[in-house]
DNA sequence: CACTTATTGATAATGATTTTCATTACCGAA
DNA sequence: TTCGGTAATGAAAATCATTATCAATAAGTG
């Protein structure tokens, strides 16, 4: 459905839709945690057999260029990628299963100002995230 | 000076004080903006001449775990590494020059307050990092 | 269906980080 | 101050992730 979408955009945009970005697109769009380039291709693999690592690092390249796909930034790394939010979103990650959830935030506008006045700095972009524990692994945490 | 306090920090752990260090130290701690390990590299061989790269990762991977350092994660890359400021505190990135400048904005509170109810996570940490022009870019930017 | 050209996968090349190891030099104890 | 155990070092090699090369393939327009 929304992988759909996204070949799309993809066809849109001048690139060819082919068995290769079909199955990334897949992997990618019913991931709802961040994944490496080496996780995709293992996982797109069972979709299309005949695969290659470079492709995947060719279609993440072009996915992240077109805002479908983000990078997600982690302590241990930043090579992981999960489809991206509709318009101005931030992540929230579980530090457990790696689950991510998405939310809209933007009551930084009053931070950002008061910054702003603090350093002299023009404040142009922002990144947020939060880290914590989702629904399940805190049930299932029960010591 | 400061850079004094590190080397004590780095004996009271237990881990000796060597030239290679005190060079590594004082690089780190005298730069105003983030250093990738080669940079940190370049510069700390003025110091130390016999300086090995191996040493400085090394190093760079002591001071995080004391705390001393913190990564910077960038658009770029997330391989740079600045001074980490005392008690809880974000980092304020000059696009241009990489000029780094550091705030505290705890008004987070009622944020991540919210997004726990909405999503049902327990929050533990959270992770800002706001980009822009520093005062010196905005002024010499006149076109 | 045919043709142009983007895309592909295998391989090789690069770049960054880690491991190995014999040598060096901290620094606490004598 | 010297001594000695041992952490720390640098050079070289190994590893891991990412990028470039290139001939073969296949998407999609006409």
């Amino acid at each position: 459905m929304s992988a759909e979408f996204w070949l799309t955009q993809l066809h849109e945009n001048g690139y060819r839709i082919t068995g290769a970005r079909r199955a990334v697109v897949e992997t990618i769009e019913k991931s709802t945690r961040a994944l490496t380039p080496v996780k995709v291709y293992d996982m797109s693999r069972k979709r299309y057999r005949a695969l290659g690592l470079v492709t995947v690092y060719r279609t993440l390249e072009k996915l992240e260029e077109l805002h479908l796909i983000q990078r997600v930034h982690q302590p241990m790394g930043c090579q992981a990628f999960i489809s991206a939010g509709h318009g101005h979103q931030h992540l929230l990650l579980c530090k457990k299963c790696g689950q991510v959830a998405f939310f809209e935030g933007d009551d930084l506008e009053s931070l950002t100002k008061s910054i702003a006045k603090k350093t002299g700095y023009q404040i142009q972009d922002h990144w947020l995230q939060l880290f914590g524990l989702c629904k399940n692994c805190l049930s299932n945490q029960q010591a």
